[in-house]
DNA sequence: ATGGTAGACGATCTA
């Protein structure tokens, strides 16, 4: 089975990607981000058209996340428990009863030491706090999403660059460190241990023709999805496609 | 300190 995190940057301006990528992937679970509508205008007809079942969280304009699944899907959250939050950025189901997933659209920060920076750490404690009252559970969970902050030098084409910025500073790692400390797994470097490997360029600078990117997308497991694991990677292929989004899917194989 | 690009939306805001 395949769960694959996106940040699309607005599904329906993407909807041609995310239905090709859809049809040549494979995807039986597919979180995500920033699908900058609401759910009235969720291109679900489309998306549900080839056997998918999905359920969305938005809003006009920003954020927005969804869950897209072959199997049931039971919505269990639209909002962080206990985190008071007008923008739609965490979405968790329960899969045919049997696994549960989230897709979380981690907020950017705009600059250290701004008022968004300060709500993105507070954003961080919400999750923390419920990915801790998650721990211990016997159903495998996944959160996959746009955490809009990197784990480790590897995951940055200049860390020099970013040490004391935004999607790097110190606080922000602290915090997504926070989370695999709880014994969540970051997914994909069970499988790709030392490469530099990146899931966002941004448009800007021409990033991704030198590949000068990020890797800010994840997938955390916890012990019962991470001892289920058989593959994980980055898929690419849509970030070079024409008007692409400027992150590219994320992706994970469980039994 | 600024600008570089993209999307929503209809002047800027967010990323």
């Amino acid at each position: 089975m395949k769960i694959a995190t996106w940040n699309v940057n607005s599904i329906r301006s993407r909807l041609d990607h995310f239905l090709k990528w859809q049809a040549d992937f494979k995807p039986d679970v597919v979180l995500l981000q920033e699908t900058k509508c609401t759910n009235d205008n969720f291109p679900s007809l489309e998306i549900e058209a080839e056997g998918y079942n999905m359920i969305a969280h938005g809003q006009k304009s920003y954020n927005g996340v969804a869950i897209i699944a072959r199997g049931n899907i039971v919505e269990n959250h639209t909002s962080l428990p206990d985190f008071e939050d007008e923008q739609c950025r965490y979405i968790e189901a329960t899969i045919d009863g049997v696994f549960r997933v989230a897709s979380v659209y981690v907020p950017n920060g705009s600059e250290v030491g701004s008022d968004k920076f300060d709500y993105k750490l507070r954003f961080y404690d919400a999750l923390h706090k419920h990915l801790r009252s998650r721990m211990g559970e016997d159903t495998p969970f996944i959160v996959g999403g746009d955490y809009n902050v990197a784990f480790d030098d590897k995951d940055v084409y200049d860390p020099a660059k970013y040490r004391k910025r935004v999607l790097f500073s110190r606080p922000e790692r602290q915090a997504l460190h926070t989370l695999t400390n709880l014994g969540y797994a970051d997914v994909l470097r069970i499988f790709e241990p030392s490469a530099h490997l990146y899931s966002w360029w941004d448009y800007r600078e021409g990033s991704w023709a030198k590949d000068q990117g990020l890797r800010i997308d994840h997938l955390l497991a916890n012990p019962q999805a991470t001892d289920k694991l058989k593959s994980a990677g980055i898929d690419k292929t849509p970030r070079g496609w024409e008007k692409p989004s400027d992150h590219t899917p994320v992706w994970c194989e469980v039994e």
